[in-house]
DNA sequence: GGGATTATTCCATTATAGTGGAATAGCTAT
DNA sequence: ATAGCTATTCCACTATAATGGAATAATCCC
């Protein structure tokens, strides 16, 4: 980090640029950029189209687009010359998993977790300053999840939210959070005060559970997964309708908190890292 | 690409810097080299172990290990400074799949094959100029597969291999292929001419089996994925103990070779992708 | 067809990213 | 401690990457 010039983890690119507006931009972060906005809109886009929604000037957006294709990190994915994410996105995200116990790990707990109550199981964690569903098992009951894998969500939205933060200080946390994330969907504003309260509620409990506010007839149990320190590296959770959750409550409950706990034990001592097999 | 200068895709950063000897790299270029070499490695690396084993400049190297970090593409492992694959890597991943029509639906062609014949079914596709396994499902016999999801494997070791490079002329094919690719694990090396020949037996009978070379034990069995055109997007593989293969051999191929041409016709009629349901 | 609009490529300029090398900090083993 | 490592940070220099804007190509719509 330069002298005089205070870059804080997690801002996005475009808080950046605020802050010294004018300057030229490093290609490694635009390229981020371009990554970042593909993931978001979920569908290809043409170069130009790219370079306009991120606001970048067009010849630097064509030629990074140019490079992040020949190395792989970007496809061609029509005729039309529209781009997306490319295959070495998805290997490298293979590789992040093998070394990474926590989403090896959590499969089993997800399913076992999903069989003993029959409802949706997640295992949700920080991406940025957003919440993420990484894993989902769904339930028996087929109804419609509020969010997707993979989908950033303001973090007041959610259960495992408040979990999520519970590490931080009061400030730290709301300087942490978008503002505009304090909005729910149904457009209403909750109080950051009244989000304070609920993550030391949750801190205190471990635990939180509260009825959806992304829908309106499920409800959702979080509970906390550690990695040796007191940070939450991710929450397990049950998305249950509200009449399932209230008949249920308890057992739920316990079985999600046994589970994540169990979870947090197995990362705790097993740091050691089994070393693969060479090719026979 | 400049004048006078030829860099080709799928070329490793080694080649092109062998080209221009002495030219200074291009951040983006030496950043995705850096996550290609701690995919390759699998654990974490300090960031001057990284910058010995890429031979590049280690302020450079750490300038640009910082940079990834605070974008997320990296992460800190342990408090000794090494640093492995982000997170961020796994949701581009993921958001990757969301989108290949081809990793989404061959997960119940792969349980499908993995249950009819009780072997290891893989689909296997092209990572740059290697060959690798996309995704894995491992049949009800617990032996022990030669190559790991994700892992870069030479071309002409697997049968896939002579599948996926099918559409290309010879000359494409062995320009394509590193030289050294042709020594195979048991250090014997495959005459060119054989493996051209291999390929063009698979071109004409679109699908190819034989004995591993990985292993003195299996027998692989691979067809291609078509895409609309005719060249080869992936292969779905199955890996049997040889006496196995020998005993159902037509049962085995007829059943791959079915799943493979449903799978590529559902691929061929859905371009269309279903748009996401919104938060409701 | 042609006139307007949008997308892509080309090009000169200059701020700065990548670099080598030197300085400093951290270890390890005596 | 102290010497001899290795790992990390700092710094000045310049080759070049990012940029704006102009030129060209493609697409759309009367």
């Amino acid at each position: 980090m330069g002298p005089g010039r205070v870059v804080e983890k997690n801002m996005t690119a475009e808080m950046v640029r605020d802050i010294d507006s004018g300057r030229r931009m490093r290609g490694l972060d635009r390229a981020v950029e371009i990554l970042d906005y593909l993931r978001k809109r979920r569908r290809p886009a043409r170069p130009n189209e790219i370079a306009v929604d991120i606001a970048a000037p067009k010849s630097t957006t064509y030629e990074l687009v140019d490079l992040l294709v020949n190395s792989g990190m970007l496809e061609y994915a029509d005729k039309e010359g529209r781009v997306f994410l490319g295959r070495k996105l998805y290997f490298l995200g293979l590789a992040y998993q093998t070394q990474f116990d926590l989403t090896r790990e959590c499969k089993s707990y997800l399913d076992q977790l999903a069989q003993a109550t029959h409802e949706t199981s997640q295992l949700c964690m920080l991406d940025g300053n957003k919440y993420t569903v990484a894993m989902m098992r769904e339930g028996v009951r087929p109804f419609r999840i509020s969010s997707d894998v993979g989908e950033r969500t303001p973090i007041p939205w959610t259960a495992s939210g408040r979990l999520l933060v519970a590490h931080m200080s009061d400030e730290e946390i709301l300087d942490f959070i978008p503002a505009q994330d304090f909005i729910l969907p149904n457009k209403s504003r909750l109080a950051p005060e009244k989000f304070l309260a609920d993550v030391a509620q949750a801190r205190a409990a471990q635990f939180y559970s509260f009825d959806s506010v992304a829908d309106n007839f499920t409800h959702c149990f979080a509970a906390p997964i550690h990695q040796g320190g007191p940070i939450s590296v991710a929450t397990l959770c049950l998305i249950a309708p509200r009449e399932d959750a209230a008949r249920n409550y308890e057992r739920y409950r316990e079985t999600l908190i046994a589970s994540a706990r169990e979870l947090s034990d197995k990362l705790g001592t097993a740091p050691v890292r089994i070393s693969k097999a060479g090719v026979a």
